[in-house]
DNA sequence: TTGTAGGCGTTATCAT
DNA sequence: ATGATAACGCCTACAA
């Protein structure tokens, strides 16, 4: 049992130190907010003798409500259960800590209402600003920049019509690092599947990145040799159904690829939960030898793309995490410039599934 | 542009709507807690067109500052790295949504001072409530059940000299369970490695059930039959010399038991954690094929154990989140009842890893 | 049915 | 150097 008061202990207040040490509440909070050269020195003794004495804590809520301003920042992020969001969270509470922020996470779930819900929530607890990895929320629940509201920084993906900070990949050059690997190692029939992309900004700028590249290497390639295929696919990992059909349009493709002849094929996975969904499905289709018949490659790397030796583009996580907290920072803090977007670089960790050589 | 005051847009108080609806502030409120019986339906109305037309949203912070209870409630998680916590989280979360509460997590990310400054933290937001899943907090910064500090409830572990609710997974079953299948399946040498296990009393009942298991076995064994061989192995992936070393020692087992004949070996990991680490050194020194050579089973289940069969014990940890959340919301909700203990049930999820048949 | 006044724990303003 | 006192935004007697 600590010291102090027991029984139904109320906590101490502000006003129980002024008594405790023989004073005025004045004194105890400027004491409080380090002022402490307006102080006598006998005073200030006094003073944080009886805090520590009632083991008093000063109330953010109280003193939020006075100034205006709490330190709370929201973290409203798409999915925990993405090891893409548990790195970013990471970053971001790191940040918080230096900065003195206090992060109030909330997680949507996959699902959009909760993400209306939470935010409208964490507006009703004053955050002085939020960062969102969005997932369907409108731009009239946030406020462009400069608009005086709430500031914001988005993470992985903009929000149509909402003029705002913005952190993540880049995802343009992760792709082409991605590509002309597959392309050196002798890849002929890559096919990139990515979750429906129309609404989400990275997954677009991926998928169109894949083309352009595929495109430009088709063009720079030895006009004997046989053209490059390459493919879009979408997996909607939300509808099982459509997860079912997107495995079995991939058995079919594998089944004619190996019929035509020697084609090494590729599959490029536009994020890791994508990544994760096919190998399973190839291991459960195939069996553990799997990555004898396919290659894949993943943006995102995970704890199994390194057990199984799956090529991976690492996304820098923690540091999109940190930044976002860092631009947001200076929001609360005032800053009035133009939106801003850091894009920040992948880097590509090959593995055995990706390069030829023996069977280890 | 949402509707409503333009320029640096000052949030409107429960005074603001007062006058814009032409009335007290006492009947806004009346309005916002409910007591819409007690309002002329014209008022109501009239109230309700003000808080749209301001886009009012009441201010926790002064609600919990008045009624002395914020809704807030701390999760505080040792490592949010581990699919175990990010389970748990998803059950808090989801119970905090149904009962109202908001919750405030915090990652400790394995570091103990950081889980003692999170602490502090939190009960300066007057949180209502804790959920911990310990690191090495001491009792003294908690409150015993019934003193009056602020609630708490444990996850996977208790603490030493603390009495509060506690959940977490039927530590003595699940390794029953685990070491039933193996021994089912003709295992006859198994090796239970944990992390340090002093301090932590998951880990400690799980080290004990192994070796009683283990111990129960040998005495029903036929009486002709070689004894069993069972050992502890601790494994601190706090240290990476430490762990080298550990890897080292596996190795060493592994090399004496293949020499000593066909004894089949199995290793039992003692959670998610441990059982990566040892996957990704097998992977590492025997290559893809490492499990013919050993067989691993895991409490924890997770993605990579699902994609290259490995048998595991799944932790219902979405239940144990959303347990804990309900006990605290008791507790908080005044009930004073002696220290409640809830331990969920592991469900044992056999692949191929220990199991005899052909290579798929 | 509606409104007035006081206070929750702080900090800011203004005296002393 | 120190201390009253009035807000901050809300809720809750109490009054009308």
């Amino acid at each position: 049992m600590s010291i102090g008061p027991v029984g139904v202990t109320r906590r101490a207040t502000i006003s129980d130190v002024a008594r405790e040490a023989g004073t005025g509440k004045t004194s105890v909070s400027r004491y409080l907010n380090g002022e402490t050269n307006v102080l006598s020195s006998d005073l200030r003794a006094r003073i944080e003798a009886a805090i520590k004495r009632l083991d008093y804590r000063p109330n953010q809520m109280a003193r939020g409500l006075k100034r205006g301003r709490n330190r709370l920042v929201g973290l409203l992020v798409a999915d925990i259960t993405n090891p893409y969001t548990v790195g970013v969270l990471r970053g971001a509470e790191e940040a918080c800590h230096v900065l003195g922020l206090m992060p109030l996470v909330c997680n949507a779930a996959g699902e959009v209402e909760m993400e209306r819900r939470y935010l409208q929530l964490m507006t009703t607890y004053r955050v002085e600003g939020v960062i969102v990895n969005a997932l369907g929320v409108k731009e009239e629940t946030l406020r462009p920049v400069g608009e005086g509201g709430t500031p914001a920084v988005l993470v992985d993906r903009t929000i149509d019509g909402l003029l705002a900070d913005m952190v993540g990949l880049d995802n343009g050059n992760a792709v082409a690092l991605g590509m002309r690997h597959l392309l050196d190692e002798g890849f002929e029939d890559i096919r990139f599947v990515v979750q429906p992309y129309e609404r989400i900004s990275s997954r677009r700028l991926r998928e169109a990145a894949f083309r352009s590249t595929l495109e430009q290497a088709q063009r720079e390639r030895d006009p004997g040799a046989a053209p490059l295929r390459g493919e879009t696919m979408v997996l909607d990992l939300s509808d099982d159904e459509a997860v079912a059909q997107a495995h079995e349009a991939v058995d079919r493709h594998l089944e004619a690829a190996s019929k035509a002849g020697g084609r090494r094929v590729a599959y490029f996975a536009a994020n890791g939960p994508v990544a994760l969904s096919l190998a399973l499905h190839l291991h459960a289709r195939y069996g553990s030898r799997w990555q004898e018949r396919v290659a894949l490659l993943s943006i995102d790397d995970s704890e199994w793309a390194e057990l199984i030796g799956v090529t991976a583009i690492r996304q820098p996580t923690f540091e999109i995490g940190y930044r976002a907290v860092e631009f947001l920072h200076e929001r609360i803090e005032g800053a009035v410039v133009p939106a801003r977007e850091a894009m920040l670089p992948g880097e590509l960790v090959i593995r055995r599934s990706t390069v030829r050589q023996n069977e280890n």
